[in-house]
DNA sequence: TCAACTATTCAAGTATTATTGAAATGTTAA
DNA sequence: TTAACATTTCAATAATACTTGAATAGTTGA
């Protein structure tokens, strides 16, 4: 579903305090989305700094757009974001990690 | 249980071809880990370059080390890679992600 | 204690990435 | 068709990260 390159830009787009932030809030708003305009407001993030990271997040193929009218909306690309994690924790557990509960270290030395 | 900057680390960690390569290969191994010479070895990668990667890794709170006589092995922070999924999706799908399948674009324009 | 083994540190060179503000592009309403 | 709006592009600057090989440090068996 995602091979080793993909991976590396997916994560290296997401290892980035604004743009973590991005993606948390459009994770947040749903299969609709938001205009770059609300994110920018509801993040105080400049136009240009912002453009510039939705750029990265939709080359890296996390988010989508879509213009509608004046506004581009940008949504996350939830089908990719789960195929990321299933490619970290591959092999995980029996391929069948609750989030790692398995695994978990808490009660070994 | 993490914040933005140690998610943000934790990403950058794991953006990085030679260090996806280790965690994964942790990941797999279980929680008895491997010492640094067999990652070494299965991984192809020189030793120096290896130690600079573990180091980071376990920097970014994803690997923990224990030395056992000459080696020392690495093992995969099972936790705090669930954490940083969790701090990811927090909010999506009602807190409830199976991994995202709720919030999937597959049957949308 | 010496030799072998396992692993880390260091310095130098190379390459990649983020921020800013001004300018440009595309879209709409009147 | 012009003015206002939403967003992107560009160029310059500043900062951070990766690789390599040689040197160093800790651990063990004979």
């Amino acid at each position: 579903m995602l091979n080793e390159n993909q991976a590396v830009n997916a994560l290296g787009a997401l290892a980035q305090e604004t743009r973590l932030k991005i993606v948390r809030f459009l994770i947040q708003q749903g299969p609709t989305g938001s205009a770059a305009g609300t994110i920018s407001r509801n993040l105080n993030v400049s136009a240009s700094r912002l453009s510039f990271h939705l750029a990265a997040l939709e080359h890296a193929g996390i988010l989508t757009s879509k213009r509608v009218s004046r506004n581009i909306f940008y949504r996350a690309n939830y089908d990719r974001l789960g195929n990321l994690i299933a490619y970290l924790l591959e092999d995980c557990c029996g391929n069948n990690p609750t989030i790692l509960a398995c695994c978990s270290t808490k009660d070994k030395s």
